[in-house]
RNA sequence: GGCGACGUAGCCAAGUGGUUAAGGCGGAGGUCUGCAAAACCUCUAUUCACCGGUUCGAAUCCGGUCGUCGCCUCCA
């Protein structure tokens, strides 16, 4: 297996240190919903997971949850919350983002305020060795003192016109210099520390939470493609400076950001869907699909007819997965050998995660299952199946059916003066009862159930003597309100999303 | 200004030196159906932004032009 290592600008052969691999990815700052953005980069790594298990690696996943900086201590000032209900309240709901996006758990997912003695440590450790100096109550890094560097972000410190934002504070040596330890300002959360109260920078949770539960050199970090500079490059900076040892990490991986109306999609531009309302419209195999079919490192651009596409293609591969009755009698074909697909997954997977590839190969085996349905012989296509749900796993898809509730009309279980009874006037009134039903919540699934198997069976009876017409009034009414009618040569089946 | 990425069919998107340029969505036709729906089948880029060059051979390598985006500041 290949990764492209941003370090190198290669791609490497993976070989992890150990039997387990290690693995930190960058969590998110919980003050606010987590948007598409972090979809991606959470589906991508969350594939990356599911890829090195199926491979026969075992794995140990760290994220870190940032649950004081800037922008948090800012919002829950105007909102009147303090920083912990904040933080706990947005973590609670990117949890649930996650879940409903099938994205696993990590093993370890430590927040910033519980870390404040280890990065004490580290921030001691790299005053005594050179690396930082306190002033003012602050430590700043001493950026100087690396020769390397800049070697992840590509850049020499010559190249970095110091913008307005590393300007502007006198107290540091040097302008590139960040800060590991801030100084308390008045009302703001702080620790105890060696340097006065205060609380720590950004980079330095990473570096202190990486050693403490992945050790000194881990295998796999990732996160996005804007946090290469500064926060990767500090990162490698503070942690190979504290431990003297190198490298920090083994394989970076950076996936591409995600735009929105030609714009990287962000918190700080206002431009954005989060997952939430992303998730009111399309279901987490869309989003999936939609996040995987390009490649990790490319620009993804979040349109709703993208989105349409990827749900309609979602529908087909649900279908493979949930295989229908069949509808012609058909000679079973010469099948082509499943094994070729699990080959074909694992060449894609392993040159650099290409998923785009790998959905290919889903989709090419859900014609096949979905031929076999249609010509009833399922029974001769086990092993394709498998080979589809396997994949499907490893990506992450659930493929389950989406419906709410559905049917099946059965005229000898439907009273026939009851359909006698329905056929004239009483029709619209059935029909608007539907209606009612349908938007009322309260409603149970049974009522509506027997109403539409009712309406439905009406329906069979007009077809039956050939009324298409008014057969077909009811399907259209029952289409508007959102079921879909299909006749099986089992009889008509009908179902309703939401 | 510095660094980097990208420009492939109506849309999305793989492919990065050599058989017919993956796959999805959409569209056209067909099978099935009373008609539909779903599914399936067939078709849908002689051509890869543009101009030069290298090569027996380039979408793929090199140079230039135009265009889009990212990082250099909080950010997945």
């Amino acid at each position: 297996m290949k990764v492209y290592n941003t370090l190198s600008r290669k791609k490497e052969e993976f070989v992890p240190q150990g039997d387990e691999v290690t693995m930190y990815v960058c969590g998110v700052n919980p003050y606010s919903d987590a948007h598409i953005g972090h979809a991606m980069s959470y589906i991508f790594f969350d594939v990356v997971r599911r890829y090195l298990h199926f491979r026969g690696h075992r794995l140990r996943h760290v994220q870190n949850i940032t649950d004081i900086e800037d922008n948090i201590i800012a919002t829950a000032n105007r909102l009147g919350k303090s920083v912990p209900e904040l933080t706990q309240e947005y973590t609670k709901r990117y949890d649930e983002d996650m879940a409903a996006l099938n994205v696993l758990r990590a093993d370890e997912y430590p927040r910033a305020m519980g870390e404040i003695e280890k990065i004490i440590e580290v921030t001691r450790g790299l005053i005594d060795k050179g690396f930082a100096y306190a002033v003012g109550g602050s430590v700043y890094f001493r950026v100087r003192k690396v020769p390397d560097y800049g070697k992840l972000s590509h850049r020499t410190l010559e190249a970095m016109e110091p913008s307005e934002g590393a300007i502007g504070n006198e107290e540091k040596e040097d302008a590139m210099d960040f800060a590991l330890w801030k100084a308390a300002k008045p009302d703001e959360p702080s620790w105890d520390s060696p340097w006065g109260q205060g609380r720590p920078g950004w980079h330095i949770e990473c570096s202190a939470m990486s050693l403490k539960y992945l050790g000194e050199t881990i295998d796999i970090h990732g996160g996005g493609q804007d946090l290469i500079f500064p926060h990767h490059e500090n990162e490698i900076a503070q942690s190979e400076s504290f431990t003297g040892k190198k490298p920090f990490v083994r394989y970076w991986l950076h996936n591409g950001m995600v735009q929105l109306r030609q714009q990287k999609m962000s918190k700080s531009l206002g431009n954005l869907i989060t997952i939430r309302e992303a998730l009111e419209k399309y279901s987490p195999d869309a989003i999936r699909i939609f996040v995987l079919n390009s490649h990790y490192r490319s620009p993804l651009t979040y349109s709703e007819e993208v989105l349409e596409a990827a749900e309609r293609g979602a529908d087909r591969l649900r279908q493979a997965a949930n295989p229908g009755r069949p509808s012609f009698k058909g000679e079973v074909e010469e099948l082509p050998d499943a094994r070729a697909y699990y080959e074909r997954f694992e060449t894609a997977m392993d040159d650099d995660l290409n998923t785009p590839q790998a959905i290919a190969v889903l989709f090419d085996l859900a014609s096949i299952i979905n031929r076999a349905a249609n010509l009833d012989y399922l029974d001769k296509v086990d092993q394709h199946r498998i080979t589809f749900r396997d994949i499907a796993g490893v990506l992450g898809l659930k493929l389950e059916p989406t419906d709410v509730i559905s049917g099946q009309v059965d005229l000898e279980e439907i009273d026939s003066e009851d359909i006698a009874a329905t056929r004239g006037e009483k029709l619209d009134l059935l029909l608007s009862n539907i209606e009612n039903a349908v938007k009322d919540p309260d409603m149970g699934i049974d009522s509506i159930r027997g109403y539409v198997n009712l309406a439905l069976g009406v329906r069979d009876s007009l077809r039956k003597e050939r009324q298409y017409q008014r057969a077909d009034e009811i399907r259209d009414k029952l289409t508007s309100l959102g079921f879909t009618v299909e006749d099986t040569p089992q009889g008509t089946e009908w179902k309703r999303k939401r």
